[in-house]
DNA sequence: CTTCGTGCAAAATTTTTGCACGAAG
DNA sequence: CTTCGTGCAAAAATTTTGCACGAAG
């Protein structure tokens, strides 16, 4: 498992002070994400998801993905190929590394986000909110076994 | 104009030894980029280009785009929300600075690209070959005129 | 019992493809 | 003259929407 059960317990109870319904849906495609570290896709919780829920449709995962999406619970990832995947384990905005051979992506751990953050903000007198840095390359396993 | 009139001689020769023809689309599809500072997408270039050349189809910019990138000479940039947009005049990984409330991109002079970069490959092992990198927050023309 | 969320189908987007004609070289 | 690129229309892929029924609370 990616995350703390803790996790899980934490959204519903968000869900629920929204009075929002607790559905085997909501919490299986919740799960999909949280159990994840592959920064999954639509398609990928869909078919993750019909797996248990065989009914489920593609209309109420792009429903529930908007929705926690909104509260903040997963994190819209734009890969530089145009993916649109999403993070719930770390839903707040990180750099990834992802490795144009086998696809791997990771959250690697850096202390220079701020650093870069700080002097753009200075250079041009924006305040930033938030960012995105996705970095390409190589990962050692593919550098070992080029293909 | 946004680039040195260089810029576009030079592409037009690689297109040349690409055995690509020269055709008016191209030229206007190219020059659409080239003069643009704000990183437009597809569906921004297409209404440019047809201001000139009211017969162009979409089809014709989605492959044109298409070639540019794949030669290089343009570049895709993610944006947060989803939208595919370009880059004609620094076809290389640089970081953006994106205004939530004006739309306004911005292209910041920063030293600490590198130094972040380094430390992640230092840190997984990664071999990196190219970024992304998109700040968003807000310009300081939006911080004086809050909405 | 009273909404709200779901599933389905249809619609709206966005992007890709096949093909015949006209243009570039 | 010989491809290649274009425009068009159709197709495919992706995302959104409307609605009636069943489920959550």
């Amino acid at each position: 498992m990616a995350t703390t059960p803790d996790r899980l317990e934490k959204v519903i109870l968000r869900l629920r002070e929204r009075n929002c319904r607790i559905t085997p849906q909501r919490i299986a495609i919740l799960k999909a994400f949280l159990d994840s570290n592959e920064h999954p896709g639509i398609e990928q919780v869909y078919r993750q998801v019909q797996t248990r829920f065989p009914t489920t449709s593609l209309a109420t995962v792009y429903k529930t993905v908007a929705l926690l999406k909104e509260m903040g619970e997963i994190l819209e990832i734009g890969f530089p190929d145009g993916q649109k995947r999403f993070d719930g384990n770390k839903p707040f905005p990180h750099p990834h590394i992802i490795c144009e051979h086998c696809g791997v992506v990771l959250d690697p751990d850096t202390s220079q986000v701020d650093t870069l953050i700080a002097e753009i903000a200075d250079n041009t007198g924006f305040k930033v909110t938030s960012h995105q840095i996705q970095l390409i390359g190589t990962c050692p396993s593919c550098l070992k076994n080029p293909f």
